[in-house]
DNA sequence: AATATTCACTTGTAAAATGCAAGTGAATAT
DNA sequence: ATATTCACTTGCATTTTACAAGTGAATATT
């Protein structure tokens, strides 16, 4: 659908940002670390309200980019899910730090102070515990087996 | 210059998006803290290679959401001088995540490896260490008051 | 069994952002 | 006095984005 564009230049930097360095990507990534969204359906519903066609971009792209892998619902033929590959369960860490500076420059942020704090307190172990959440289904803030739900019991 | 864009959402990270959240400037903010790039001139010099209107705007538009500051060079008046703010500064960790994801999963790096242990052997002493010597005119890679020479003394 | 709805997209088009080349004016160097 | 440097701006072609409206296959409803 397109056509590989020739790098920047050999910076990590550079080359991190020509992967997800869009105003969207991030943002898809979020919905799944956080609320534990798998489908186009449930990405498309967002806030932010993104277009319906540069949603199937970014998502073909990510793709493309090995950080999402797309497999049909055994289910619901008609649905897709998304989910996070190796690299890009490796962007938990960058996240973690966007959301922290976000939430401490945004003056009417939504997010809980006391998440922040305990992310803060102890990045690795938090990284850690995201990552094999993530990585088995789950997510930071949604469903029964959540982060926050391990870490304060039932909800 | 610009209007006032509305916000797509209250979340924290949507909002660190919103702010630099763009292809090119983190590129800027990574040439002040790692190579102490200071003027229009030395940013336009990149490898990346960003047209000259487009570099005027991403300034314009770090100064307006408080990241940079811009004065003009007291030694030679045709000089503008951009400087990371508090707020600018506290990207440090961003871009220390990103760097090493970066750095991780381009096959074709050009990032020092043993610079990339460094930091995620001890994130938070090199995020204090870097700080303070950009805060105080210097960068990671250059200069002789760069982090490096004062790690490994001379070069 | 027929129809309606859901789901993941695609298509068309106008508006906005980007990339490129060529200025511009003030300050400094020659 | 003139040339060069510096930080931009301007004009225009190309690309990307946003918005609205489809499309076809799979599932739910009647």
């Amino acid at each position: 659908m397109k056509h590989k564009q020739q790098r920047r230049s050999d910076c990590p930097i550079s080359f991190a940002l020509e992967t997800f360095g869009d105003s969207w990507s991030l943002l898809i990534i979020r919905d799944i670390v956080y609320f534990g969204k798998k489908t186009y359906g449930e990405f498309l519903a967002s806030d932010e309200g993104m277009a319906t066609n540069i949603l199937a971009s970014r998502l073909a792209q990510l793709e493309d980019k090995g950080i999402l892998v797309k497999k049909s619902d055994t289910t619901d033929r008609r649905k897709e899910v998304y989910l996070l590959t190796e690299k890009g369960l490796d962007l938990i860490p960058i996240l973690l730090e966007i959301a922290s500076w976000g939430a401490h420059h945004d003056p009417q942020t939504r997010a809980p102070q006391a998440w922040i704090s305990l992310v803060n307190a102890d990045k690795a172990k938090m990284v850690k515990l995201i990552r094999e959440t993530v990585q088995s289904g789950g997510a930071v803030f949604s469903g029964p087996d959540s982060v926050v739900c391990q870490l304060f019991g039932e909800k």
